[in-house]
DNA sequence: TCACATACCTAGTTATGCTAGGTATGGAAG
DNA sequence: CTTCCATACCTAGCATAACTAGGTATGTGA
């Protein structure tokens, strides 16, 4: 369980340029150093949400040689929410640490 | 929203001694330097399912002059629990920083 | 041609935190 | 003495989010 941070992870992944589904999964399991693995039901409807909320946006690429595939780019509300995310979430890793060590810290 | 970390956090709460639910509020509130502020009707059910795992147990006690409170304390299994709870919690947390840094660190 | 990896999708389940109520008592204020 | 507030407990139901477990389709190599 990704904890209600997935979107954020998403969006880091997808900061240094566009990519499609299946790679950002690749994308979050080498930059997490293979703790999140995570299944393709669980990003697919993350990447809808996200470009509902219009923080991606997507665009449907046909390479002669390849698949149909999905590219997804991080639009500039998504950039800034990503700015949001990455700030709200140093406060709360900050709030749970000193929770669990008994507000010593 | 604590996504899932609620646990762990009551249980250190609790590490401390017995508390009664009103208190373990107060206390979660302090030693998180005031970030959860937890409504009653996410504390009370979180320590009803704690206790049915047998993470906690319960005593009612009522005091000359005071209310009747409910006193948990943490047993012998939440401690073990709690011991899981914080290196999970280490793991989680290193893995966002990580992914939403961009793996360089 | 058969299997496998790539690549996408969604319906439905489960878990969990929160909203919004309700009950009851002790103490303070008027 | 009654009215209000803080303390103290509780629960039903809602919303959200991640995951399970399926399904579809295509390119590649055996």
């Amino acid at each position: 369980m990704l904890k209600g941070h997935l979107d954020a992870i998403v969006l880091a992944a997808l900061e240094a340029g566009p990519a499609h589904g299946y790679a950002i999964i690749e994308a979050i399991r080498q930059r997490s150093a293979g703790t999140f693995d995570l299944p393709e039901g669980t990003v697919y409807p993350a990447l809808h949400r996200l470009e509902q909320a219009s923080l991606l946006s997507s665009a449907w690429t046909t390479p002669p040689n390849g698949r149909r595939r999905r590219v997804y780019s991080i639009t500039r509300a998504g950039s800034a929410a990503l700015g949001e995310r990455r700030k709200a979430w140093g406060r709360f890793s900050q709030a749970v640490d000193t929770a669990l060590e008994g507000g010593r810290a």
